[in-house]
RNA sequence: GGGCGGUUAGCUCAGUUGGCUAGAGCGCCUGCUUUACACGCAGGAUGCCGGGGGUUCAAGUCCCUCACCGCCCA
């Protein structure tokens, strides 16, 4: 046989890929029993992301299992989907094209615009957007796919999807309709956490606290009737004007006499109740805090729990609303005067309504930080009067949109809500029937969903995403009725409420008295991802499948999104048929950049993979994908790619010198009945812990061990002590019984470990496969849909008479290797004489392969003598010949 | 403040249910052109296994405690 004389991995890996989506060779097969089938439920990448090495990284995880589980002959189901909705698509179009979406504007069919267009960003209408939209993200999806296929990962392409097509909107948009029919999906007009730059609403699992640097002023507010002044810390003097109480805590015995009588805020001289309440702090500031509508979400609480009145001071786009003052008529906003204040009649009530206006017009329309600013001048001004100085400095946790910039704010909007807080512990007795790998992971999704402390946030006013399949009345004064909803048939989803039409309803009709409006928001993205089993499985569109696939078998992921991605398919799984959606889920770690920081786009470390894929091959960035561990962060090391490309080398190298040892021999020569030395025997006896560990590791997901296992057999005990070992044998010039032996044990190993190595590096050992072992009677044409090795395949070979065959012989390799380094010879020098003293067991062992070790070593004469070795099984003494 | 994970050779990490003298790779040093491979082979140096306490015949491994790092949640 004629093998190249250097591998060259790219020309091999890229014919490779070729071959195996032309040959189908991973698709599904819808025939098979649900018992036979693996099912996967991939994470589709958002794809206007950053692609990064990280991706690489966890993808490559879940491939490692695949493959394997395709070995063990299962029909896997492997699809792969895109997430292309939601804001990243929508932030980049914005960039690249220079444009902001203009919901009000019409649709242009003859718009055109360059990227990269300099200027002022041009305002384009939805339909419009939603194209510039479309053209990005079908790009990034080529990009993402050529990449996955490049690095070898065995998806079932035609299983494809990306969330904002047809399919997926029909999904998303049935099981909305089904919640809602269900009675858990609501619609409710609340404190909502709100980015003021994005203008839209996001729920708990998208907030992440940032520290950020604040003060404590000290302002001073009066008392109703009487001249004594209290002084309240706060961080947010700007929302003075919204203040609608005052508490301490009820055992604090400054506050004690204040208890049911009014505060007066300064400026505004607003007199609000002060109450007692066991949630304020003591510690904190004075003690006594005041109550804005709304600060956070404390604030919410206690508006709640006292029915305070609703002073908004924050408008949708950050900035303060207007507000208008009245008259105090001494009938202050006290408990239960609930209601909105903030103009015309029901202006805030103030003892000096002129100079409240006065000084909040200073500070109306102005977003809040110069508000404080503005605000915090004033007092200043004033002096002892309002105000006492200096500020305390702190730092504290101030909550954003995790892809936002500025600080979020609790803003009353109307939401569609899906009801999850009164499912807590349902949703963790869900959690618990799902087998998390890492165990511990278990514990991050526990605490997550306990912590939780409101519905799930559902809407979104953003534009690219998944509309919210319904219209509203409109009454005949024009006024939208939010009760009274329009909902379409089932048969005609998926559907646009903004060009579709509630059925009875003609379009002329569209925002006009009398007639309807759609709902103008979109899904958030998690409402249609976390439906990704039911969108690979067709689910209601196509029962009889979802059936057969449908709780998944496992669900790769990274640990960084158990709170949404995890969470939310686990919540849908339970809401629509009280299910798990997977019995496993598999939990990648994190690429951190050398600095142990996480690589992100905004830190300016990201690693992007197609140039590694060109220097490296995927083969050894795949090897340094698996020998991460499952859960475990690891730190991008360049270095680890070179140790990939030097296994795959090896095995090139090994695998030609194995091959060309036993090629041209009659392959009935080879059989296990033919492997009959105790040399052979104890390498068999090496083979199976191997298989027996490494199918243990891997049926545990820890392909890293799986991986580490094999590895080690491959180079240390196969290429670096056994071929060296059997080397001499297998150049007899008669085919001798011990000759055939060698070649048989060399040919069964080595078949053996390229299977085990093939989920790893599928490339080089589908090169080598091709090479020899294609038309094996037992094996595939492909070593990935060749059988995993088991035990059954050497059991027909006997144990070899002394189990430390291999312990006792290595023992002996290592001495005389040692006297030769010792003496600066060549491992190719003879040795006049071995002398080893050790115990009968291992004195026998070693006249089993007495022959295999002269051999190997070029020993003259080796004495093997009873005794006592002071360590180790055998003592050696090696006596080489004097130096020229 | 609470929870989870981590801390082992200069670096990156393995170390099964406690059990021989604690391992690998990279890097470093010394040799070796041995008929697969110099992208190799052989040999070598390098560890108070984060600190302290405890259980045990025996602790890197189990328990307690402290410190530091990372993540999550208040």
């Amino acid at each position: 046989m004629d093998l190249p004389k250097k591998y060259k991995p790219q020309e091999a890996e890229s014919r490779w890929e070729k071959y195996w989506e032309e040959s189908n060779l991973f698709a599904w097969d819808p025939e098979k029993g649900r018992d036979e089938t693996f099912v996967v439920d991939t994470p589709p990448p958002t794809v206007s992301g950053s692609l990064h090495v990280g991706h690489l990284f966890s993808y490559s995880h879940q491939d490692f299992i695949v493959r394997y589980q395709r070995m063990l002959g299962k029909n896997i189901f492997f699809p792969i989907g895109w997430d292309d909705n939601g804001l990243p698509t929508e932030r980049r179009v914005m960039n690249v094209f220079n444009v902001r979406c203009d919901a009000h504007k019409h649709y242009d069919p003859d718009f055109k615009r360059e990227r990269g267009a300099k200027g002022d960003p041009l305002s384009v209408s939805r339909p419009n957007f939603i194209e510039l939209c479309h053209e990005i993200t079908g790009e990034d999806e080529e990009a993402f796919k050529r990449l996955w296929s490049r690095l070898g990962l065995s998806y079932d392409w035609s299983q494809e999807y990306a969330t904002i097509e047809d399919h997926c909107r029909y999904i998303s948009q049935y099981s909305f309709l089904e919640l809602l029919e269900k009675g858990q999906i609501y619609q409710a007009e609340n404190p909502v956490l709100f980015d003021v730059d994005f203008h839209t609403a996001i729920a708990q699992a998208e907030v992440e606290d940032r520290e950020r640097p604040s003060a404590y002023n000290f302002l001073r507010f009066g008392i109703l009737e009487s001249d004594e002044k209290i002084v309240i810390a706060t961080t947010r003097p700007e929302l003075l004007a919204a203040c609608v109480a005052v508490l301490a805590h009820p055992d604090d015995e400054r506050y004690q006499h204040l208890f049911g009588k009014f505060a007066v805020t300064p400026f505004f001289e607003v007199p609000v109740p002060i109450m007692a309440d066991a949630k304020a702090d003591p510690e904190k500031g004075t003690g006594i805090v005041m109550v804005c509508t709304f600060g956070d979400q404390t604030d919410v609480e206690w508006w709640h729990e006292y029915n305070l009145p609703l002073r908004q001071i924050i408008g949708s786009d950050g900035c303060l609303t207007s507000m208008q003052f009245s008259a105090f008529d001494g009938q202050a906003g006290g408990p239960d005067s609930g209601g909105i204040q903030t103009g015309g009649e029901y202006g805030v009530p103030s003892l000096n309504p002129d100079k409240a206006y006065e000084i909040y017009s200073k500070i109306q329309g102005r977003y809040t930080k110069q508000a404080q600013k503005i605000l915090l001048g004033l007092a200043d001004e004033l002096s002892e009067e309002v105000i006492t100085r200096p500020p305390e400095e702190i730092t504290h946790a101030v909550k954003f949109f995790e892809k936002g910039d500025r600080p979020l704010e609790l803003i009353p909007t109307r939401q569609w809500y899906t009801r999850i807080m009164d499912k807590k512990d349902a949703l963790i007795e869900q959690g618990r029937k799902i087998q998390w790998h890492p165990d511990y992971m278990f514990k991050r999704y526990e605490h997550w969903v306990e912590g939780l402390n409101q519905d799930w946030c559902i809407s979104r006013q953003r534009f690219f995403g998944v509309p919210i399949p319904l219209w509203f009345k409109i009454d005949s004064n024009g006024i939208v009725q939010y009760d009274q909803r329009l909902l379409p048939e089932v048969e005609r989803l998926p559907i646009d409420p903004f060009d579709d039409v509630p059925t009875g309803y003609t379009e002329d009709q569209r925002d006009q008295p009398g007639g309807f409006t759609g709902d103008p928001d979109v899904f958030d993205t998690w409402a249609t991802s976390s439906l990704s089993p039911q969108i690979a499985t067709q689910w209601v569109r196509n029962p009889e499948r979802h059936e057969k696939l449908f709780p998944m078998d496992i669900r790769p992921q990274g640990h960084d999104i158990i709170r949404t991605w995890a969470f939310y398919t686990i919540v849908k799984a339970y809401l629509h048929e009280g299910a798990i959606p997977w019995k496993h889920i598999v939990l990648s770690g994190w690429i951190l950049d050398p600095d142990r920081k996480k690589m992100s786009k905004s830190k300016g470390n990201v690693v992007t993979p197609e140039p590694l894929v060109e220097a490296n091959s995927a083969d050894s960035l795949r090897y340094w994908a698996a020998r991460a561990r499952l859960g475990v962060d690891t730190a991008y090391d360049e270095q680890v790619f070179k140790v990939g490309k030097r296994l795959v080398t090896k095995l090139f190298n090994a695998s030609k010198f194995v091959i060309g040892r036993f090629d041209g021999l009659d392959i009935a020569d080879l059989g296990p009945e033919k492997i009959i030395t105790q040399t052979d025997r104890a390498l068999i006896a090496e083979l199976r812990p191997l298989i027996t560990r490494s199918t243990d590791a891997f049926d545990k997901f820890d392909y890293a061990q799986a991986l580490s296992l094999t590895e080690d057999f491959f180079w240390r005990v196969f290429c670096d002590n056994y071929l060296e070992l059997a080397k001499s044998r297998t150049y007899d010039e008669t085919l001798s019984p011990e000759r055939l032996s060698a070649c048989a044990t060399l040919r069964l190993a080595h078949r053996a470990i390229l299977r085990m190595l093939a989920p790893f590096t599928p490339y080089i050992t589908e090169e080598i496969w091709s090479w020899v072992y294609t038309k094996d009677a037992d094996m595939h044409a492909s070593v990935h849909r060749s059988p995993w090795p088991t035990l059954a395949e050497v059991e027909a070979i006997p144990a070899p008479e002394q189990d430390n065959i291999y312990a006792a012989s290595v023992e002996v390799i290592e001495a005389v290797r040692r006297a030769k380094a010792e003496a600066n010879r060549s491992m190719a020098a003879p040795v006049e004489r071995v002398d080893v003293k050790a115990e009968a067991v291992v004195l026998s062992a070693l006249e089993a392969s007495r022959g295999d070790i002269m051999g190997m070593l070029k020993i003259e004469a080796l004495n093997l003598e009873e005794g006592k070795s002071d360590n180790g099984l055998a003592q050696v003494q090696v006596a080489l010949p004097a130096a020229e």
